[in-house]
DNA sequence: CGATGGTTTGACATCGGTCAACGCAGGTGG
DNA sequence: CCACCTGCGTTGACCGATGTCAAACCATCG
């Protein structure tokens, strides 16, 4: 259970040690091992416990440290000068937040814990610092970077899809993938975010989020308890992510 | 000017120096200087002139290179198993692609010239070699894919508005600022990709954006001739790009 | 000159946004 | 322990922005 967060005694045992960190495979530690890997560990200082609604950073905040999930998740979200906010991601254990601040020093969104959550702080001048002597973590710290514009190009895939029924259907999709890969029950979600900020990060609203559970429940893809949802029928989920359209799909010139 | 892109035979003045290159300073040698510069130049190939609708990569391509645009434009985008599309970015002189290949080693998407074009190709086993010698190097390399996740924000944001009409302001105010930073008049766009391209970048069909542009030039916003686009009026495209709305925006928790 | 493909315009249909009311759950205080 | 309050979530009725379909226009190219 990634979610394990008890009373504040295990502040202790949080800290200390990639090497025994269940998201390592995850993480920056990965590809790199034995004494490299105590140098990274060193660095890695683990802060205590964020409440539900507390933020880690805001936009304009200094940016220097990357903060890696180790329990419980966080939403990243811009504001515009209209108070308009846009969710840019919800992130689970082992994701890394503050990578969009590399380029100008300065964060530029906000990280806020959406339940109780804990992670590593990993301060970026002593990282790069490490990186440089070791080839593989300097690696693997562009491909982190790397697999977040990954991750940035499928949330634009699934804004670009023009029926709601579709984006819904691909976030739980994905949602449940990266259940998988935290080792949790793929088909058993426990949604961290409100109906508001599911809908907000859809480009939607709450309503027809709502209405789009109803509707997936009834179709028997799901069964919807509130914040427990369980996938009842992934073939069907997965036949839901790609319903009609051609619209602006199939762009005209080939074929 | 930017797309000087004669005849052949400038194949090799185009290619050679960073240094005397008028992208530098948004380009990966931007901070880095006298020696290293040259060893970075050393490695920076340019490719011959790539025709309009000719690819650079596709989805799947070993990943060896990053390009570099030096004059002209690119689309990139993903094509999902239905044949459908979705345009992830227009690339305009001095921006990188290929960034999104770092992680997977493979690529990501699709890289497309929207018209004639040159790019310097970075083969990237000898950058990161290089860049391990060269502190700034490397920082340059974090901080250029940095911006580029930044970029997709920007994008993602501009999706999450549900009104066609501040979609496609946002995009007109956004690439005019990028046509600043290239030193071309702000005011005078000539839009490289076609209407069905733009449309599915802003996640819209043809015949919205069609008469989207009409309306702007009523309005007096712009002048509209084509491709050839003349923004008559700062002020109101900016207000535009903030119209209406409080629905998904504000979340509702935060009064 | 006609063919082709991008662009524009119009008429119409519909998905999903808006507004409003209600239900449900959890928290607080009596 | 219950009653109320508050905020999230659901449902319904309605309407408008935008997608769909169809046709005409226009520029470019052979």
């Amino acid at each position: 259970m990634a979610t394990d967060a008890g009373p504040v005694l295990d502040i202790v045992r949080l800290r200390r040690s990639c090497a025994s960190c269940g998201l390592q495979q995850l993480c920056l530690p990965a590809a790199i091992a034995g004494d490299d890997l105590r140098r990274l560990d060193d660095i890695v200082q683990s802060k205590r416990p964020i409440d539900r609604a507390q933020t880690l950073f805001l936009p304009g905040t200094p940016f220097h440290a990357l903060y890696v999930v180790r329990s419980g998740s966080f939403k990243t979200f811009v504001t515009n000068e209209q108070g308009e906010t846009q969710i840019l991601g919800f992130h689970l254990p082992g994701e890394i937040l503050g990578l969009d601040a590399i380029s100008a020093e300065r964060h530029q969104c906000t990280a806020e814990a959406l339940e109780r959550a804990t992670v590593c702080e990993v301060p970026f001048s002593r990282l790069s610092h490490i990186a440089q002597q070791v080839p593989d973590l300097q690696r693997q710290l562009l491909r982190v970077i790397s697999r977040e514009v990954m991750r940035d190009h499928e949330h634009l895939v699934m804004m670009g899809r023009r029926h709601a029924q579709e984006r819904l259907a691909i976030f739980l999709k994905s949602l449940s993938e990266r259940y998988g890969r935290i080792k949790r029950d793929p088909a058993l979600l426990t949604l961290p975010m409100s109906r508001y900020e599911l809908a907000n990060y859809l480009g939607l609203v709450v309503e027809t989020v709502s209405r789009l559970f109803t509707r997936f429940q009834q179709m028997g893809v799901l069964e919807v308890r509130r914040k427990n949802v369980r996938i009842l029928d992934f073939a069907k989920l997965e036949a839901l992510c790609a319903e009609q359209h051609e619209g602006s799909g199939a762009v005209a010139r080939e074929a």
